[in-house]
DNA sequence: ATTCTAACA
DNA sequence: TGTTAGTA
């Protein structure tokens, strides 16, 4: 099938299919005039990685997970290092997290010492 | 009509 | 990630 096809029935953008594969998660096979053909195969590793990407997974993350998914759920197998990579993965979101925070106590303090702004109608006056 | 690669007011 | 260009 084409691109088109598959990227309606994985919920993934044409733009990133093709993204996907020049990261080497998807593989598919050409045909004589250069188009990307794919297999029923392709359609259930695409509905993995979309399940991936909505849980904000990097590209990276994605070629350790994918190995270890059984089911589309996704289900994890468990592959040797998978926990450490999933833990690893919780890691870098509370490391964020903590980032946002100090971010948000940031530009809160700003917005609580915003002078009040007077209407132009009132300091004209 | 669709897809392909490359590139960015 | 979108979008556009010029093809196949």
């Amino acid at each position: 099938m084409q691109i088109g096809e598959i990227s309606q029935r994985s919920g993934i953008t044409v733009r990133m299919l093709r993204f996907y594969e020049a990261e080497g998660l998807l593989r598919p096979h050409r045909t004589d005039s250069g188009y990307r053909d794919y297999s029923e195969a392709d359609v259930e590793e695409a509905k993995r990685i979309k399940q991936l990407a909505d849980a904000g997974l990097t590209v990276e993350a994605m070629h350790d997970l994918l190995p270890c998914i059984i089911s589309p759920k996704p289900t994890f197998h468990p592959c040797d290092r998978l926990r450490a990579r999933l833990e690893g993965e919780v890691a870098k979101l509370d490391k964020r997290l903590a980032d946002m925070e100090r971010s948000r106590s940031q530009i809160a303090g700003y917005l609580a010492d915003l002078p009040v702004e007077v209407p132009a109608v009132m300091s004209q006056e």
